[in-house]
DNA sequence: ATTTCTCCGATTGTTCAACAATCCGACGAT
DNA sequence: ATCGTCGGATTGTTGAACAATCGGAGAAAT
């Protein structure tokens, strides 16, 4: 260990942290642009990622570019293959079951464990959002606020750890699954489920509302699956 | 997106990436030996990180320190800030609680969906190991006994994605409770929970088991917090 | 014609040196 | 004792360089 009162330097440092204005790092802003490209469907699965060429396109030093991939890498968004560079992830055989497995564990945790009024209610308005999409028939509004319906549910549990696993799972299928949002009704069909859910939710009834969330996820899995191959 | 068959060419690659020797890039190398001292209690947290000198520590450029530091700090052993430096995570308020809440969402639900005879053996040997280690009086051993125990059980769902967030959680808990560790009979009074929790799954009644598994958790949190002021 | 071999270009992995930006602490002024 | 100011140290970022490695193109061999 360095210096003994590192504890007290911690301490102010994490006051600081919280009242600092944020000011990413280049490479947080590089990984921030490509992550925006991916959700945007514009880097699709399988696309290779020159150092080089994004270097210049940025207008960042190809280490920065490095660091940025580095990043995207630990959220599973990119895959590295040593001395031949980074590619967008693909879906590979037993990904999706794999990515499913882990919505059920902390989707279900989470709702069991209900939530404070304030968190319960921004699933009721995760649900409202849908509602309103689906009447603007606005598909890629849909698509948002389905993915808000799970985030908030995981915030239930109010962990800042898996409010970050599950925003790095729904990047995850953004990217695999953003071939399906194309299809028009794909998401209308779950805005019952999210209603009745929520309700279940509001009401208090955490069993049903985990076994209709677990009921959801499965068939979702299956749709999924049957859509894509694998 | 860059070539329309890059599929073809990255199916070629998972497979060569099955058979390659693996051979560590230097970052890796970097930031496994800095996670193998964060494990041994040789870098304590709060302790801060110094770019040059681990880099002529370990003879590698700084730019190389720098991305080993960047895995790290993904899996939460390190904390960034920004132009100040690189620290061992500390325990701040909540961090127990929020730990906890992730091993209770994803070690439950695996336990409740059971899982192959070889898997559960797994669980099993695990218990032996750790029953081992306590009639050797081996308390570093009885540690990571009960660390496969808890792993063995998460990998009882197949997940490769549950598997890493497992890991990644347990080298948390290696870094925040190490000071715990030296207890010598911290980790002796789980021995029979083990036990019983495994003779639960073993029987396939994954209800208790996954009743028991809770409680344990719960029981284990509550020590936790009472050892550790936050 | 198909396979094998060899070589070349392109890209990555890594290092080094430099510089601006930033932070921390010490010193000094009020 | 409080407040500025300054200087040293460290980080953030860049640019260039070089070895290692890969993939493909073409030549050679069957």
């Amino acid at each position: 260990m360095t210096t003994p009162d590192a504890a007290a330097g911690s301490a102010l440092g994490a006051a600081a942290a919280r009242l600092r204005v944020a000011v990413p790092s280049v490479a947080d802003r590089v990984a921030a642009e490509l992550r925006l490209q991916l959700a945007e469907g514009l880097l699709l699965p399988g696309a290779r990622l020159t150092e080089s060429t994004i270097a210049e396109d940025l207008g960042v030093s190809r280490n920065t570019v490095r660091e940025a991939f580095a990043e995207l890498a630990a959220e599973r968004l990119v895959v590295r293959h040593p001395n031949r560079g980074v590619f967008v992830a693909r879906l590979e055989a037993g990904d999706i079951h794999d990515v499913y497995t882990v919505r059920r564990a902390i989707e279900v945790s989470a709702i069991r464990g209900g939530g404070s009024p304030e968190r319960v209610a921004a699933v009721r308005a995760a649900v409202e959002e849908g509602k309103a999409a689906a009447a603007a028939n606005d598909e890629e509004g849909l698509g948002s606020a389905n993915q808000h319906f799970h985030g908030a549910i995981v915030a239930l549990a109010g962990s800042r750890r898996l409010d970050t696993i599950m925003s790095q799972v729904l990047a995850e299928m953004r990217l695999f699954f953003h071939k399906a949002t194309v299809d028009a009704h794909f998401y209308r069909g779950y805005l019952p489920d999210n209603e009745e859910i929520c309700t279940a939710l509001e009401a208090g009834d955490l069993d049903r509302a985990g076994e209709l969330l677990l009921a959801y996820l499965n068939r979702s899995e299956e749709r999924q699956a049957a859509v894509h191959g694998a």
